[in-house]
DNA sequence: TTTTAAATACTACACCTGTAGGAGTGATAT
DNA sequence: ATATCACTCCTACAGGTGTAGTATTTAAAA
């Protein structure tokens, strides 16, 4: 229900690029951004199946892990609480932010400013 | 040094807003919205004392408390956090999200527009 | 100046999070 | 078959967070 902490996003990320995963395997991919031990990331992941964020096939072994959720629904709760809490609602400003410190690519600008005209009713 | 929780977000923007402020006056703009009790306020405002988060003046009764950081600096931490979280950098395609679900107006659209345009070397 | 109301300080407690260690269990390599 | 190594389960523990209650001090009102 809560927001995700920072090593559920990690750990999320892994699965949804994975699909299903054996824990060896998670540990391998998470070890060189982390450095975690194996335990660790089991017990993140025993704790995020009691929340619902994973899925834990145990009918074979070793066990298989999957993401619960949607990776764009998380993003998009993840969006509107940062925009509630960082910008209190403001899309605008929110956006002008990141605009602003960005680098992108002019293709990048092309598919927004295409996108701002197609909002032009 | 850690990301602001909810809570830190909502009183800090308090402070923000008021400039200094006593306890009483606080809990009075915050009770509306959260219903906190005047001691979860108090606790709140002297564990963010500890953290740097707030600065409380108390060379005077009742104290003042004041916000310790800039509200500018805090976003630019959230918002560079929320994009390697959430799109690992990927900043276009964040406002891509933000924009496609927005309800922005046509004058925030044209500002937006000549952000891009000014862009363009 | 005594009562009262507000503010502060101190304490508490359950739950969450980061981070594993140890013990047992199952599969694998020899 | 047995030793080994991965995997799972259970346990632990410190520090953070949400949410106050109690006790004490200060200021204001009567």
């Amino acid at each position: 229900m809560s927001r995700l902490s920072e090593r559920e996003w990690i750990v999320l990320r892994a699965l949804w690029h994975t699909g299903s995963t054996e824990l060896g395997a998670l540990v391998d991919t998470l070890r060189p951004a982390t450095g975690w031990n194996r335990n660790t990331v089991l017990t993140y992941l025993t704790r995020m199946e009691s929340k619902g964020l994973v899925r834990i096939d145990k009918s074979i072994n070793p066990h298989l892990y999957y993401a619960a959720l949607d990776q764009e629904d998380c993003q998009a709760k993840e969006r509107k609480s940062f925009l509630h809490r960082v910008y209190q609602g403001c899309t605008g400003d929110l956006i002008t932010a990141f605009l602003k410190e960005s680098t992108i690519s002019k293709d990048e600008r092309d598919k927004l400013r295409q996108l701002l005209d197609d909002m032009e009713v």
